[in-house]
DNA sequence: GAAAAGAACGAACGATCGTGCTATTCCTTC
DNA sequence: GAAGGAATAGCACGATCGTTCGTTCTTTTC
């Protein structure tokens, strides 16, 4: 092997302290995880955790990994199942909602998002790229929906990702101030909406 | 005087520290506020930074409160001088938009509502209200627009109230990430679909 | 079983955090 | 100009921050 310390001991261990640094972020943001209340969370050293890692920066991002990692895993991957076109879409949006009730606290990938939007360095561009390629995933899946002919010839496909991601982004809102379930009543209408206002 | 220290000398100071906190806050949300750093950003010391309010969670809300009122001073009140109904409704999205671009590197209401989202205590509650609030000024404006005959009469206002907003975070959201030029023209387009999806 | 490698610990570093105290400076009022 | 009170500075505290370093415990390899 060209990685000898593939033992898999220390990549088991990684995986539960990230477990724990994503559970935190989503409650704190990755700029209120801090190494000491991780370790303790974990039942580890200060020193422990900080070595599988190097730096907190280097912490940061790879929750940030984790992060889009489970949110393509929850969201996407299971969208992919059912057949292209509005159907694909509408099942992205059913999941993303599941998303948004499991982590009502906080999710890193949103919080971070308006952490990181005024700052520079590598979180920001990480955060940056990962809502990018987020982005990018609706708009093929949004594409596909108007080649089946489920959405409008003359359907924006990036302006109608803006309008599903707003949308989401209300939920999440309200849902972390006024409470999950009248935000959901008020998103599930608007969406109705949406698919009404670009369907064929 | 029933406040013999209104000399003024002490209200002109925390004015000019609650700029300062205002500016700060903007770009690390109220949690990345530290008296410290604010302290030496005015030219004050810490304690004479701290003597001014308390305790840093005094601080934080004093700035919550300077950032609801700027916000309305900004927003609303321009848009009060407007004919009632879709008039004044568009006038407060327009000068929402001047504030989204102003404060580009981020808006004090809007990272607060998602950095004490999921937690409890004094900011946490003051969030709430204040967004409470200024969703209540909304659904004024809608139903008065319905009122004027502008908007359709089965116009529900909390649901419309909350398409406007949604697409507010979605201005700011790409705005900070992507750069503001590009959602303004998204989130432009995304008004206009809006208003006409409402209009009689 | 000895030796080498890997993983976690424990203590300490300098810095900064929020928050008290006690001086000192500034301003107002007589 | 003196007196008194308000406003600010200075200093110190305990705690926590990210990070470094040397040691110890565990696992693998020969």
């Amino acid at each position: 092997m060209n990685t000898p310390a593939a033992t898999g001991k220390r990549i088991a261990t990684r995986e539960t302290i990230l477990d724990h640094a994503y559970a935190l972020a989503c409650h704190g943001g990755l700029e209120g995880l801090s190494i000491g209340s991780l370790a303790a969370d974990v039942g580890m050293s200060k020193s422990g955790v900080f070595a599988h890692f190097g730096s907190r920066e280097e912490l940061q991002l790879a929750v940030l990994d984790a992060g889009g990692q489970r949110f393509m895993a929850t969201v996407l991957a299971p969208a992919l199942k059912r057949p292209r076109g509005l159907p694909r879409l509408r099942a992205i949006v059913a999941n993303w909602f599941n998303w948004g009730r499991e982590f009502q606290s906080g999710c890193v990938l949103l919080s971070s998002a308006s952490e990181y939007d005024g700052r520079r360095g590598p979180l920001h561009d990480r955060v940056v790229e990962q809502m990018a390629g987020w982005r990018r995933e609706l708009c093929k899946a949004i594409e596909q929906a108007v080649a089946e002919g489920h959405l409008r010839a003359d359907t924006d496909a990036e302006l109608l990702a803006f309008e599903i991601y707003a949308l989401m982004l209300g939920l999440h809102h309200d849902g972390g101030l006024f409470g999950f379930d009248e935000a959901k009543r008020h998103a599930e209408r608007a969406f109705e909406r949406l698919w009404r206002s670009w369907q064929t």
